[in-house]
DNA sequence: CAAATAACCG
């Protein structure tokens, strides 16, 4: 798929009386493909042109060779930039810049030292560059040198560096670092609002980045596109539907709708929030569409459940000539996975790197390890895994972990769940795993030392979590507990519902149950109020009949709660619309659009 | 050439 560039034509013509001049004339150098270049052979063909140009040593043409430089080919632009004698600032940023995008981050920091060295000032570029692969890379130790080193060179409370400062440390998981930081801005400058509204969603503080938002409104200050991205993402992270239509609505009234990238998260704050239907609209909706559009609506599809869609889109995608990439992949290898199209998912994984040249990364290994294992295929994707090309991550043994979980396969879930302890990195969800995989094979000496071992590596059980948004108020419920103010009801509700369907055939399924020294009737009162159930019984409650519910769900959902949530749907006549961890249930007359295969 | 959406498992 890759293009070629040719050469501009340059073959005077033979027999002329100038030809002699003609030769002494460079042919002119085309300098509009270095733009459009990707690959490094097609850098390569540049810089031999330059050279026929007699422009090798033409200092704007090296370092727009070297700006042009694919993030891959940095030793490339490394061996461009020592060609120039007397490289000056714009030079060094841009090498840096370039290790900044690129997979070893960390060289930029070396770059800007070697510029000092030099004797060559930094400008208002150097430390968002230097501070920007800080925050690629997470090193937070040469993050907190480079503040140093800005304070020392007069460049802190520079308007381009600041920004940057608040999303380095955000990246390097010191929020609070950022708020100082932010509080000492005047709070007169939007690109600061940006930047703090970013790091609380980089942080997982949806709320938070929606009061700085309406704080930014509130100072009369004009939010940016960027604004709206982070604004958007943050109702996507709570799957808060009605909040992120009305920002649709300011979106539309305050000139973004013509924006790709905001109408790309309004399609993943949609799909999201549970209404693909409205995901769908946008995207139709849309003029031009790139690669993260049309990324964005194939994800959209596969976590709700729609495989076949997904893989249709991709399919119009690539016909349109819209070319895919890593993002790309993983949602179509996603979709597979989650909708039991095994051959499909490795046949497209296989195309990948030759005809797409897109390189698989460890979360494509992740998703063929979903593939195979959820399809049941456990050995195969055990084996896939030992023969990675690259260390795998917790992720990945996780993913082979639950999958065995799925298909009862104890001694195969052991030998994951030693590979996660291997790697130091234990979840409490892989000791909840394992221990009820042990409890219901009877193993009950393995499900003690697991509990044991749990309690020595301080790992802890999340407790489940479950909001539902009625009349634009979300109420939280977890498991068992009484917080809400409407929990007694709550409670009593769930034990109608469950009266009710138990006289249409649920049985409750205990199997599955953590505590092992718990009776049948214990176990049951652990499963019944379970925070899904909470919430969808909150739901019954307070919202008129046929009113569809939708709830948002911290963890996975178990299987109990997802048979009741099929028989609610039929019993009481609601569709039922649950996210998960990370994808979406549609509950419909008695049906789940997962087809029970999550 | 500052701020940046989409991302495998639980």
């Amino acid at each position: 798929m890759s293009t070629t560039f040719t050469a501009s034509p340059l073959s005077p013509a033979k027999s002329r009386p100038n030809e002699a001049i003609a030769k002494e004339t460079p042919p002119p150098f085309p300098f509009s493909l270095l733009t459009k270049c990707t690959s490094l052979r097609q850098l390569q063909q540049l810089h031999a042109l330059a050279i026929k140009s007699r422009l090798q040593h033409h200092p704007p043409l090296l370092t727009k060779l070297i700006t042009s430089c694919p993030p891959s080919a940095m030793d490339y632009a490394r061996r461009l930039f020592d060609q120039i004698p007397d490289p000056d600032v714009v030079l060094f940023n841009t090498l840096s810049r370039g290790y900044s995008r690129s997979d070893d981050p960390i060289q930029s920091v070396a770059v800007f030292a070697r510029m000092l060295d030099a004797g060559v000032g930094p400008d208002d570029y150097s430390f968002p560059t230097l501070l920007k692969a800080c925050a690629s890379a997470k090193a937070s130790e040469e993050g907190r040198q480079a503040h140093g080193a800005a304070v020392k060179l007069g460049f802190a409370d520079n308007i381009y560096v600041l920004p940057t400062l608040i999303s380095m440390y955000a990246e390097c998981g010191e929020l609070n670092v950022a708020r100082a930081l932010f509080a000492r801005t005047d709070g007169r400058c939007v690109i600061s609002y940006n930047s703090m509204i970013t790091a609380c969603v980089r942080s997982s503080r949806p709320s938070e980045a929606l009061a700085l938002f309406r704080e930014l409104q509130a100072k009369g200050l004009e939010p940016t596109d960027v604004t709206m991205l982070s604004v958007l993402s943050s109702c996507a992270l709570l799957g808060a539907l009605e909040l992120g239509k009305w920002i649709h609505e300011y979106v539309r009234k305050n000139g973004f709708g013509s924006f790709v990238k905001v109408n790309t998260a309004l399609i993943d704050m949609y799909a999201k929030c549970g209404s693909l239907e409205d995901a769908i609209g946008v995207f139709g909706d849309m003029g031009s569409k790139d690669t993260q559009a049309w990324s964005a609506m194939i994800v959209a599809y596969a976590i709700h459940g729609h495989g076949s869609k997904a893989i249709s889109l991709f399919e119009e995608m690539l016909k349109e000539g819209i070319k895919p990439d890593g993002i790309t992949f993983l949602g179509v290898l996603y979709a597979c996975s989650h909708s039991g199209k095994v051959e499909e998912g490795l046949g497209y994984f296989r195309t990948m790197r030759g005809r797409h040249g897109v390189i698989p990364g460890i979360k494509h290994y992740g998703c063929v390890v979903d593939l195979l294992a959820r399809a049941g295929r456990l050995d195969e994707a055990f084996e896939f895994i030992d023969g990675l090309p690259m260390q795998p991550t917790p992720i990945l043994w996780r993913t082979l972990l639950s999958a065995c979980g799925g298909h009862g396969d104890v001694d195969l879930g052991k030998r994951a769940f030693e590979r996660i302890l291997e790697l130091d990195d234990t979840h409490g969800g892989d000791y909840v795993i394992i221990s009820n995989m042990c409890a219901s094979d009877g193993r009950w000496e393995d499900v003690n030392r697991i509990r044991q071992l749990m309690s020595e590596r301080g790992a802890v059980k999340v407790p489940g979590c479950s909001s539902i948004e009625v009349a634009n108020t979300v109420h939280e419920f977890f498991s068992g507990d009484g917080k809400h103010p409407q929990s007694e009801a709550a409670h009593r509700m769930v034990d109608e519902v469950v009266e009710r369907l138990k006289s249409v055939g649920y049985v409750p399924d205990t199997s599955r149950v953590f505590h092992v020294d718990m009776g049948e009737e214990e176990k049951e009162a652990s499963l019944r109020y379970h925070s899904e159930k909470l919430a969808i019984a909150f739901g019954l409650i307070n919202t008129p009949p046929g009113t569809t519910l939708r709830v948002v769900k911290n963890l996975r959902v178990c299987g109990d709660c997802h048979s009741m949530a099929k028989m609610v749907s039929m019993a009481f006549d609601r569709e039922i619309v649950l996210r998960d961890l990370n994808r979406f249930h549609h509950f419909k007359d008695g049906l789940c659009s997962c087809g029970d295969f999550w």
